[in-house]
DNA sequence: ATCCTGAATGCTGCATTCACAATTCAGCTC
DNA sequence: GAGCTGAATTGTGAATGCAGCATTCAGGAT
């Protein structure tokens, strides 16, 4: 996540030692064009801009968002190694079709990761690392009680996120984000229906009363029961 | 290994059941420019030929490959996502440097994944995977005998891919690939030391015994083993 | 009418070129 | 002599250009 802070840090140490490090990022941050793209041209899967087994016509994408091929084409480099979209010789870039199979297998490797997670946040988790996700989880609540599905949705992300994230697994929190953004777009779709709301609220309040008692079994056992009905709500919309 | 045969197996035998499947891959495969470079450049680092820590100069590398800048440049991007080196702003790549932590958080994953794999392996192995499997360990076992080390160490790397291969989960076999290519440089210095080789051969009969029993518990807890004692194997090499 | 051949078009893959940011070093000031 | 400023150099970031492969469609042969 903070791979170039770190190689900042790595420099400014290596050449002032004794000078504070105070950094304070004030850094104006001008991310390659190349970064972004990555990014929008992720969200436009996800989102479904591009749909799901077409193809992605570099010229006209690019002018599209008004850059040129060379950043574009670096970008779909990118997405094909994270597995969303396809590089097929001498015909470019196919949106990447999951199947059943595709999902399931994400699923059961992601609920592995995320039975490791739970054991490693609850060891490592802080008392403000804690408080953190209950505010997380109470702003979601809030969200949940008057049915606003958007900000719900992007609070839940973000819950997830950060039981990774306070694992303090870099490696862990790579390759769960990595699985997390190629399923993304399966449960945009799938997180439709307000019969499976009710249960994916339930899954989280016991995740953060877990969490709260640093069981480590305990959430372990929530975050996989999460997953185990995230893979009956979406199971349809494939 | 051989995805793709299988695909044309299953296709073929639906549609012509009784046209002989000669299908034989004959295509040409033409690799694009920037997939072999990707490879090429990994290998470098993996071999400690592009240090840790240090530059990489496009110019001058894509000169030495005897390439352009744009298809290392797009090799680069990918070789960053997958964690072997740094993008910083302005300066270009720079190669990992891995810290204890980072490996050991790696590892932690990694035996996480193995445990996984080590379930879905011995339910879903077929009878010649597991003799394939056990082709591939007398063989490396045959190496161990008079102390070969080179191909030893080849065919033991293909053991490992082989039993996240036969669980049949792709994307358990996508993060296992790339956290095992992040891990191989360390491999590659740590696994110098021949006290630990015998611990390692026994471990080895211990999964394939496992395996040809289909124990899944049993496999996982070799596999976990296995791993453990490579983190004493490489602790101090990095 | 159908199938095959071959030319034309369009797009990808890679090289080259252009623009701009970073670094370094010389010259000036204090 | 030390430190700062600014110009020159070097290298990265992005755009454009060019060659070759893939696809498509027209024309001819069977």
């Amino acid at each position: 996540m903070k791979a170039d802070v770190t190689a900042a840090e790595v420099t400014a140490a290596a050449a002032l030692d004794d000078v504070p490090v105070v950094a304070e990022d004030i850094r104006i941050d001008r991310p390659t064009l190349h970064d972004v793209v990555v990014i929008r041209v992720r969200d436009m899967i996800i989102e479904g801009t591009l749909a799901a087994g077409s193809r992605i016509h570099e010229g006209q994408l690019g002018q599209q968002l008004g850059i040129s091929r060379t950043p574009l084409r670096e970008a779909l480099k990118v997405l094909a190694r994270e597995g969303l979209v396809d590089l097929v010789q001498g015909k470019g870039a196919l949106v990447r079709k999951l199947t059943h199979k595709d999902v399931k297998d994400m699923l059961v490797v992601l609920s592995a990761m995320e039975d490791l997670a739970g054991k490693l946040a609850c060891e490592n988790a802080s008392d403000s690392d804690i408080r953190e996700v209950r505010r997380l989880h109470d702003a979601m609540m809030g969200y949940y009680a008057v049915r606003n599905r958007l900000p719900y949705y992007k609070l839940n992300q973000e819950i997830h996120s950060a039981f990774i994230r306070i694992t303090g697994n870099e490696a862990l929190s790579m390759v769960h984000t990595q699985l997390q953004a190629r399923l993304k777009r399966i449960r945009f779709i799938g997180n439709e229906k307000p019969e499976h709301w009710d249960a994916a609220v339930a899954d989280h309040e016991e995740m953060i009363a877990a969490l709260e008692a640093r069981d480590g079994p305990r959430l372990s056992r929530a975050l996989s029961n999460h997953l185990a009905e995230t893979w009956l709500r979406v199971a349809d919309s494939i």
